[in-house]
DNA sequence: CTACTGTTGCGACTCATTCTCAATAAGGAT
DNA sequence: ATCCTTATTGAGAATGAGTCGCAACAGTAG
């Protein structure tokens, strides 16, 4: 399996577009948060390691790592997008506490038959879902 | 059945708060609009119809429309958030052409198994879901 | 190395949403 | 019905995420 900074190299390639210093770098920030994130947080991630890279150019290379699938959005929330990078892991659903805000991730493969059943019936191609469960956690039921 | 403005007055009574006009209004515009709408649209809506609101009222109705249950969000899309109405309408999922941006609703049981699955194996109260499925439609399809 | 042109950083800008505050109006009490 | 307290409203200012314009810079093809 090629690594994330190979298959942003091909993608960057093969849309004629160059390969930059100041976007692998954040294609790597991308890959060291094991979280999801937003782009304060990325920002964050860089300016401590001292990159000298400007908000604009995270804004401007977040579309490329949606459109190479190396990151996919999470949710919103807060009033911006969160981010995730899903290149080598798999899919996974989340499931929210509508109290405290903790996110949960799960599998669940009946999810995926849906894709196939509700393409057919509407003639679409289907390529991926989001399903976000929402509720109460134990410990916040346990507070009120 | 309550009607949607009966709920809307149970839940402002039982909150404390105050029975005004200008929420009432938003409540009637919303379930005047069948179908997805932002804040612009409803408020358009209102304007139309000669209703003296302002878009900051709107603003603040919509939480309270939101925890009682009479809208949800439907999705983020063209940087701002997109409502629904649902009180009175059965759960349903929504199916989005990733090229011209055409959304299905469609139903789907299976996925409310998923719910009592994932609160037992997390111990939560789940109390909702929202999946979006994403693909390019048929039309799409052919134009490439 | 050169030329061409895509990319960067910065600040200005846009636009959705929130906030401030003075005027207004619910609604409980009398 | 009138008064009083205080929530709510409208208007506009303020905030903040995300975008844009532009001049300096730097890939990449040849
Ligand atoms: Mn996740
Ligand atoms: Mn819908
Ligand atoms: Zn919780
Ligand atoms: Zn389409």
């Amino acid at each position: 399996m090629k690594s994330e900074i190979e298959v942003f190299r091909k993608f960057i390639r093969n849309k004629g577009l160059r390969k930059t210093p100041e976007r692998e770098q954040v294609v790597r920030a991308v890959f060291a948060i094991h979280d999801h994130f937003d782009v304060d947080e990325l920002y964050a991630l860089l300016r401590r390691e001292n990159e000298k890279i400007s908000k604009a150019t995270i804004y401007r290379t977040i579309p490329l790592l949606l459109e190479s699938g190396l990151i996919q959005e999470a949710y919103f929330e807060d009033g911006h997008l969160h981010y995730e990078h899903i290149y080598g892991h798999d899919h996974h659903c989340h499931l929210r506490c509508l109290d405290c805000g903790k996110v949960i991730e799960f599998t669940e493969e009946t999810v995926k038959d849906v894709e196939g059943k509700v393409g057919e019936r509407y003639d679409f191609l289907v390529t991926g879902h989001k399903l976000e469960v929402y509720g109460h956690c134990g410990k916040c039921r346990v507070h009120k």
